[in-house]
RNA sequence: GCCGCCAUCGUCUAGUGGCCCAGGACGGAACGUUCUCAACGUUCAGAUCGCGGGUUCGACUCCCGCUGGCGGUACCA
């Protein structure tokens, strides 16, 4: 048997990060046993959809490094792959599960599903569940009301007393009493299947092995059980997810705190090989130390049996944050390089040091300096500063010192400044701060060196 | 409310009855190195394993209750 697993995202907003860490799971679990890793789009909530959202959903996942076998834009043997173009063959399942029983017509408008709910909250039942008013219809009554175009949907029809059960690879065995399970509409008015039955339908249909996501659905997965049951179809095997949360909250991540969207990370200068590797540990754990992982070990590694059983796990970006300014320091110099020029593509100021004759050299200064390659520029840029009174004494000689030099070489710059910090009783920062505008930053003689020397000339004056 | 799930240092976690008076990483502190800041090296602090009962010769590990948290309870996914 192959293994087949998917992700499959509704385009209705902005990918969240967690949402990418949910792709590396499927997506290496299919890679190590070397199965096939689908995309399909459930876009099925027509009032939440936001046109363009696919596209950007695809490119953010390409842009963290991963591909698809099967999906949009690549196509494949079990597609349409986008849910909206497959209307007609959840009608076709839904009609199957009216002729067996096991769901029905309803003609229910809102306004009396509205009254209902509020009848029963009244009655102090607060877990509202739909009457089966309409299951009550005889066949002559349903066909009069489809004559009559009267707009319906059709519900699944649960039948009480019964108990589903499942097994999870990460929760174990979950069983809960059908009477806690409302009668889901399956099939909306419009024409549209709602979630639950668009994902048994495909994830049958496209021969899903391995369902792996958030454990937010776990609730609702006796649901999907009663389904395949009613078809007579194989479950997938479930692996529910631990969710992300903020470190230090106990809701999910919040923009308060910093990026949620899968894109601003990068936007902030995180490298998605870095935002990766923090990902995989998010839920997931080898049980030795080794926590810098490539995608290749990861993948070798990766073991459903070791995922977390917990509710959430927590987002310290602080971590992220010190995980990525390892994988800058050890990236090779060159593929650094490369990474800037992209970040500060836009950049002019930046470009042009980065192209410069010293570039690569105060890059390399730098590497170690920086935890995301937005802190590149403050590295690099150095801030026009008004002298006091007490500088000006200092910086004309630093001024005469230099022009002295006959070479324009860091090592010469250090002996000239050892000098001036002897002369005058001060520390390397107080000059620092005289010549960058900053406190702190690259090693000064060097990053001095890759400045002409006129121009720090001109600076202080 | 009802249903389901979860519970170890500040944080992420290791731990499946004795190897644990609980190990690692991030963060914090100290020292070393040093032209500032980093990086690097060494060291330190930090958890009576949510609480209360059991079971057992022995529990972080098994059982029950409580508390807390999360999720679900839609013609959203």
């Amino acid at each position: 048997m192959t293994v087949r697993t998917r992700m499959a995202p509704s385009p209705t907003g902005e990918y969240h990060i967690g949402h990418i860490r949910t792709v590396l799971y499927n997506w290496a679990f299919a890679k190590k046993h070397e199965g096939k890793f689908i995309i399909r789009i459930e876009d099925t909530d027509r009032v939440r959809y936001i046109e363009g959202a696919m596209d950007k959903i695809l490119d953010i996942i390409i842009d963290y490094g991963f591909t698809w076998d099967e999906g949009p834009r690549v196509g494949g043997a079990y597609g349409p792959y986008m849910q909206s173009e497959r209307l007609e063959i959840y009608k076709k399942y839904a009609l199957e599960l009216v002729a067996k029983k096991a769901a029905y017509y309803c003609f229910c408008t809102v306004e009396r599903l509205e009254k209902m709910r509020d009848e029963q909250r009244a009655k102090g039942i607060t877990a509202t569940k739909y009457d089966k008013h309409c299951l009550m219809l005889t066949p002559e009554a349903v066909e009069k009301k489809l004559q009559e175009n009267i707009p319906y949907v059709i519900r699944l029809n649960v039948i009480p007393d019964k108990t589903i059960s499942f097994h999870d690879e990460v929760f174990g065995d979950v069983q809960v009493s059908s009477n806690d399970i409302d009668d889901q509409v399956l099939l909306k008015s419009d024409g549209f299947p709602t979630y639950h039955l668009g994902v048994v339908v495909d994830d049958h249909l496209m021969e899903i092995t391995h369902v792996m996501r958030g454990n937010d659905w776990i609730p609702s997965t006796p649901k999907h059980v009663i389904l395949y049951n009613a078809f007579g179809w194989e479950l997938p095997v479930y692996i529910h997810l631990p969710n992300l949360k903020e470190k230090g909250e106990t809701k999910k991540l919040s923009k308060r705190f910093g990026p949620v969207a899968a894109r601003e990370f990068l936007d902030e200068g995180y490298l998605p090989e870095a935002t990766v590797n923090f990902l995989m540990l998010l839920g997931w754990n080898p049980g030795t130390d080794k926590e810098i992982y490539t995608t290749e070990e990861f993948v070798r590694d990766f073991d459903v049996k070791k995922i977390h059983k917990t509710d959430l796990v927590s987002f310290d970006r602080q971590k992220l944050t010190w995980m990525n300014g390892y994988y800058i320091q050890h990236v090779q110099i060159k593929q650094l390089m490369k990474k800037l020029e992209v970040f500060y593509k836009d950049d002019k100021e930046v470009l042009t040091i980065l192209q410069s004759q010293n570039g690569e050299a105060l890059v390399l200064l730098a590497q170690t300096r920086m935890k995301t390659l937005k802190e590149f520029r403050e590295l690099v840029v150095s801030i026009p500063i008004a002298f006091t009174d007490s500088d000006t004494l200092i910086v004309k000689d630093i001024k005469q010192t230099f022009e002295k030099l006959s070479a324009w070489k860091s090592e010469d710059i250090l002996e000239a400044l050892r000098g001036i910090l002897k002369k005058h009783g001060i520390k390397m920062n107080t000059v620092y701060r005289l010549l960058t505008g900053r406190d702190v930053g690259l090693p000064l003689p060097e990053y001095l060196e890759s400045i002409p020397k006129e121009e720090i000339l001109k600076r202080l004056t």
